[in-house]
RNA sequence: GCCUGGGUAGCUCAGUUGGUAGAGCAGCGGAUUGAAAAUCCGCGUGUCGCUGGUUCGAUUCCGGCCCCAGGCA
C-alpha cells in the first residue's frame, strides 16, 4: 500500500521477481478496461515478467464496489497459493485492503432499478435532501454522516430500503477475511515533494502514451459521468478539452492537481488507518524484503505489500 | 516622454465613508465499512509597492518616486 505515484507497482513486481510471487490488483481504478494508460496499469512487459490478476477486467459502464474487489481478490489469493506460489496484494484503495484485514460487513445487494433511481434523485434533489429522508427513516445512520455526504447517503438509504434495517446494524457485524498473522503489510511513503514531482511527471507521461486518446474513447462510449471510470483522475478535464471548453495545458494543471489532493489524502488514510505497517521512503525491494523478514510474522502464507 | 488603469495572502482579486484587512484557488490538517482515483469536514498576519505629508491614528486622504499593463507619441 502506498500512495499513487509511490512506485508500488514497480516494487511489487520486483518483489514477486524475488519471492516467486503473482500480483493482484488492490486498486478501484486500474480494474477498468476503458483506463490502460490513464490508470497507469502495469504495462504489457511488466505482466510479461510476472501475472497480474484483476487489472482490467471491468467494464467502464459498470459501477464496480469494495465488495465486488473481495469476492474476487479471494479466490484469486487461494489460487496463487493452491499453486504454490506467494500472493503480493498492490494497490492505492486503502478500503480494499480494509475489506481484506479487518472485514467488510455482509449486505444484501439492493436491485440494480433502485440504486439508479438512488443515483438519479441525488443528481437532482442532492445530497441534503436524501439526507434529510434518512434522518426521517434511519435517525441512527443520518446521525453519523454530514448531510453533503451524497455516496454514503445513498448507500445507507438503499440498504435500509433491501435490508429493512439500518445498515448500522449490519455494518457493527464483520469477521476479518484473512487472519492476523497470516499476512505482511508494508507502506510505501515518499516524501511529499518527491511524490508530487512523481505525479506530475507521471501524468506528462501518459499524455504520451495516450492519454488523450484513451480518453477520447472513453468519451465516444456516452457513460453516465457519475461512473467510477469517468472519474479517473485526468479522465474528466481531458474530456473537457476534447469538448473544447478549456485548453490541455490547463487540463494537465487540473489533472495533477487533482492527483496530489488523492495522494494527500491517502497519506492521511495510511498514517491513520494502518499505523503498524512498516514504512519504506522508495521502492527498494531488498529493503522492502528486509522489513518484511524483520517481522516476527510468519513469512510464509499471504504477503500483503505495497 | 505623456495619458489611463493597476500594485493587498503562494496565485487571482475584493475591501477598509481613516481605527493595521477577507474571499476563491493553491497549500495544509482530518474523516473514511459496496462510487474510495469517490465523498465529506476543518485551517486565512499579510512590510496592504516605497517614501514624505496631513492626522491622536494612514493600507485607506494628499505629494513624490519605483514597478507592471494598455494607449498616445
Amino acid at each position: 500500500m502506498g500512495p499513487t505515484a509511490s512506485g508500488k507497482s514497480g516494487l511489487a513486481l520486483a518483489l514477486s521477481e524475488a519471492l516467486d510471487g503473482e500480483i493482484v490488483n488492490a486498486d478501484a481504478i486500474q480494474v477498468y478496461a476503458d483506463l490502460d494508460v490513464l490508470s497507469a496499469r502495469p504495462s504489457r512487459s511488466d505482466t510479461a515478467r510476472a501475472p497480474h490478476h484483476l487489472y482490467g477486467w471491468v467494464d467502464g459502464g459498470e459501477r464496480f464496489s469494495v465488495g465486488r474487489w473481495l469476492a474476487a481478490a479471494l479466490p484469486a489469493l487461494q489460487a496463487v497459493e493452491a499453486r504454490g506460489r506467494t500472493p503480493i496484494v498492490v494497490g492505492g484503495t486503502g478500503l480494499y485492503f480494509q475489506a481484506l484485514t479487518k472485514g467488510l460487513a455482509a449486505m444484501p445487494a439492493p436491485s440494480p432499478a433502485l440504486r439508479e433511481a438512488l443515483y438519479a434523485r441525488l443528481a437532482r434533489e442532492g445530497p441534503e435532501a436524501l439526507h434529510g429522508e434518512l434522518a426521517r427513516r434511519d435517525p441512527a445512520a443520518a446521525g453519523r454522516l454530514k448531510p453533503r455526504d451524497g455516496p454514503r447517503i445513498l448507500r445507507a438509504l438503499e440498504i435500509l430500503e433491501t435490508a429493512g434495517v439500518s445498515i448500522t446494524v449490519l455494518q457493527a457485524r464483520t469477521r476479518a477475511p484473512l487472519a492476523p498473522g497470516q499476512w505482511r503489510g508494508l507502506v510505501l511513503a515518499p516524501p511529499r515533494a518527491r511524490l508530487y514531482a512523481a505525479i506530475e511527471a507521471r501524468f506528462d507521461a501518459m499524455l504520451e502514451r495516450g492519454a488523450l486518446e484513451e480518453a477520447g474513447r472513453l468519451a465516444a462510449r456516452g457513460l453516465d459521468p457519475s461512473l467510477p471510470a469517468m472519474k479517473a483522475h485526468g479522465a474528466p478535464w481531458l474530456m473537457a478539452h476534447l469538448r473544447g471548453e478549456i485548453d490541455l495545458a490547463a487540463a494537465t494543471a487540473l489533472a495533477k492537481r487533482d492527483t496530489r489532493h488523492y495522494a494527500k489524502r491517502q497519506s492521511t488514510w495510511i498514517a491513520h488507518q494502518l499505523p503498524t505497517w512498516p514504512r519504506l521512503d522508495s521502492p527498494d525491494a531488498s529493503a522492502a524484503r528486509a522489513l518484511l523478514a524483520a517481522d516476527p510474522m510468519r513469512v510464509d502464507a499471504k504477503t500483503e505489500s505495497d
